[in-house]
DNA sequence: CATCAGCAAATTGTTGACAATCTACAGTTC
DNA sequence: GAACTGTAGATTGTCAACAATTTGCTGATG
């Protein structure tokens, strides 16, 4: 048996991780309103499928948080309180600053890579600031976190923090926040990377943590004036 | 309707959840090898339910972490390396420097019950080293850590953690560690419990980090004589 | 008119059967 | 004898039908 190049194992992924994949991007951009139920039925004929591998990918989605499972009801959206915002953003923080001190004690050519990477995010993120393209930018702020963490290399990390991002997006989406401070939006990421490269360990956590302050506070004073939020 | 006191909703939680948490339960505690498959039928059969409900716990598993799916191959217990080792113990730290600073923040009523359930299990811990019951040791432990973190009070935080947990546990199992450092055991968690109580922020931080560091030095020492790992 | 029992529709939970795929082994060919 | 091919068994993936439960409505009853 001789290696082929630019071969690869056809469709590899099973099948309910490929439908809780999509669902999670569809729940996440908003499809589904907070608290609503999910039809197995309709949700199977529209992928053209039958129940059980919908029901599979649901379990996933509950075991992960996004969904709740009430015995003989079914499934729901995960419906988000203020103390959610703030029990996210605080396990948000702590993976992030795990991630920057890995960062910075691996130092090596990873480093280097994420920290390309995430430049570019922010040139991506200046010009649709311009364009004022909020879903992009919402996109675009989450590939910035998302990057960084993934540039630790520790895959448990990136795990636990893909989900805490899909609930950040729902934050946003759910709340219809649109970025109440634009203006420093580009520079806050930026004084991040920027203090990433210096190898400023201890102002690094502190931005990360400022970071996260700042965007409960928008949050939860944008929750004041919506309905959705008791 | 009157509310009556004490009186709960039997049997709320959805089949796929209690299957999964049995099952999780057996994965820890050794009852399937690392890497081996985990055969639908007999599971099912072992369980007198239907594969349908089988499959949709492996599929919570997969997400979880503990279980890894191959396409029409099945399903397959987590093979940890070194690598993995290093990761948990990372993430664990992370996740227990946070409600660490959580519990010093609080520091009301919650975080001293923290405190007495902590000093009851470390009084339990030292009555199972002077038995030399390593079973009960390993989950003394590790419920020392769930209830440090329980304690901060954040639902995300702990759902993190009892699957960082799990894999502990397995961790510890697979490579038969009879927790060579016995003798500082006890000692270890009570110092964890005194900077706590003393509100000792620094040091607590510390603490934690050198008993996670410990943690994978023992583990890493442990694997080098052990066939699983390569 | 309020309340409650009972019924009907919809949805989830479960099951067994069938199809697709992989693995291992035997047989064949060079 | 080595390597390849084909087949048989086992296991997973998928599906549609059936059972159980919840929910909303209807109407009887005080």
């Amino acid at each position: 048996m001789t290696a082929a190049e630019g071969l690869f194992v056809l469709e590899g992924r099973p099948t309910a991780q490929l439908i809780a994949d999509q669902l999670r991007e569809q729940i996440v951009q908003g499809a589904f309103r907070p608290g609503e139920q999910i039809n197995e039925s309709v949700l199977a004929s529209q992928l053209s499928t039958s129940r059980g591998p919908v029901r599979e990918a649901l379990q996933r989605l509950c075991q992960e948080g996004i969904l709740v499972s009430r015995r003989n009801r079914g499934v729901f959206v995960l419906e988000l309180a203020i103390e959610d915002i703030r029990e996210i953003y605080a396990a948000r923080e702590a993976v992030e600053s795990t991630a920057a001190a890995a960062l910075l004690d691996a130092g090596s050519k990873s480093t280097r890579d994420t920290g390309l990477a995430l430049k570019r995010i922010i040139r991506d993120m200046a010009k649709q600031v311009a364009l004022s393209d909020w879903r992009a930018i919402a996109r675009l702020d989450m590939d910035f976190h998302t990057t960084f963490v993934a540039g630790a290399g520790n895959s448990r990390l990136m795990r636990i923090y893909e989900t805490l991002a899909a609930e950040s997006r729902m934050c946003i989406f759910n709340l219809e926040v649109s970025y109440p401070r634009i203006d420093v939006l580009v520079e806050e990421h930026q004084n991040i990377l920027d203090l990433l490269e210096a190898g400023n360990r201890e102002d690094l956590f502190k931005a990360i943590k400022r970071h996260m302050q700042k965007a409960v506070e928008d949050l939860t004073a944008a929750s004041e004036d919506n309905e959705i939020f008791a």
